[in-house]
DNA sequence: AACACGTGGAT
DNA sequence: TATCCAAGTGT
């Protein structure tokens, strides 16, 4: 590898660039939340957001002064939500420390929460043009094959000596665009099934080179999926339904969802409901219709959910007690938008918004 | 080091 | 349909 492969990269990259919004202006407040909302992510889903977010909050006094709460709906359906929370909490930081400007050394870049090895070498090479490798999946991917790396690409070794082949590579005009032609090049022609006979980089390439392109890169052994029951109810009472905050520390903290639980082994999900309505907010309820059976996944989880409209058993006023929850309250249907659901529970809500019972309540 | 953390597109 | 996995980080 020499500097033709960057001279190659770039020629590549400056004919096939896509075209993203923050890469007009690449300052470090959009790039930074561009690269928050990049990891574990496809770039096509991020643009939409991106525009939103930088529409509601755009500069650092914005975001700092806005709400958890209201952070998270915008963050709504993008998951791992700890990376909105940590945005936000960076947002503070950096007025607090850094005098509400963004910091240039890649350090003190990193010591933000939800900014990680990766992160901070995109933000300090595209938005300050800071010399400084900035190693993601795609990149990992492109040199096991250009290395042809026999050793499984995730372990820390690995990703050392792909950072000290690329720290050489990068060109001192222009850091920034060689990380991103990097990923680029990656996502698009040298991906999972790379496109070798369209690829203007074949020559540098030594698992091209030694024909074990396919066997590159060496990828850890998958776990296997866990297929869940579980059962949600929405509660109606005096035309409101019952929401709950969940907890931090669990999955989806902070976000709102119906109460509800996993189906244990020998039980209906009708059964389920009952169960967790009373352990969880201390309510007798009935299910009464079946609304829809949303099926989801989260992480390793595959997810079949019975959802059931459901009434209290008692007349008189409802006191739920919020055992699993931060907190809960009635809220009213057309208030639900302004909520932000896990996927499956805005799926349900969704659902919901097509039957007629629901549009009859007030 | 290994696992948790979300979601939807691709195959 | 099932599985992979995408501009990773925190613990």
């Amino acid at each position: 590898m020499d500097r033709t492969f960057t001279e190659h990269l770039l020629q590549w990259y400056d004919a096939n660039r896509r075209d993203l919004p923050w890469r007009s202006n690449p300052e470090p407040y959009g790039v930074w939340i561009s690269e928050i909302m990049a990891q574990q992510t496809q770039m096509e889903r991020v643009v939409a957001y991106w525009r939103r977010w930088m529409e509601r909050y755009p500069d650092l006094g914005s975001l700092a002064a806005a709400s958890e709460e209201e952070v998270l709906k915008v963050w709504e359906g993008l998951g791992y939500y700890s990376r909105a929370k940590n945005i936000r909490k960076a947002a503070e930081l950096i007025l607090t420390d850094h005098a509400g400007v963004f910091p240039d050394e890649i350090k003190q870049i990193q010591a933000l929460p939800g900014i990680g090895a990766y992160t901070a070498g995109a933000i300090a090479s595209i938005a300050f043009n800071k010399v400084a490798p900035a190693v993601d999946a795609n990149v990992l991917r492109v040199f096991a094959r250009l290395l042809d790396i026999a050793e499984p690409v995730k372990a820390a070794k690995v990703k050392q000596e792909v950072e000290q082949a690329v720290l050489p590579l990068i060109p001192e005009k222009r850091p920034g665009d060689f990380n991103q032609a990097l990923m680029e090049f990656g996502a698009m022609i040298c991906s999972k099934r790379p496109d070798c006979d369209q690829c203007p980089m074949s020559q540098h390439c030594a698992a091209f080179a030694n024909g074990t392109t396919g066997e590159r890169p060496v990828l850890p052994r998958k776990r296997k999926a866990i297929h869940i029951e579980m059962a949600t109810g929405v509660l109606v009472y005096n035309d409101k339904v019952l929401i709950q905050k969940r907890k931090p520390d669990d999955v989806w903290p902070g976000l709102w969802e119906f109460p509800g639980g996993c189906v244990e082994k020998g039980e209906t999900p009708r059964e389920a409901l009952v169960r967790e309505y009373m352990e969880e907010v201390e309510l007798e309820i009935y299910p009464a219709e079946k609304i829809t059976v949303v099926s989801y996944s989260y992480t390793k989880y595959r997810v079949t959910m019975h959802c059931y409209l459901c009434h209290s058993a008692n007349n008189g006023q409802l006191k739920p007690v919020f055992n699993e929850a931060v907190t809960g309250q009635f809220v009213s249907p057309e208030s639900l938008s302004s909520y932000a659901f896990p996927a499956g529970h805005r799926r349900l809500i969704e659902c919901m918004l097509d039957e007629a019972w629901f549009d009859n309540l007030k």
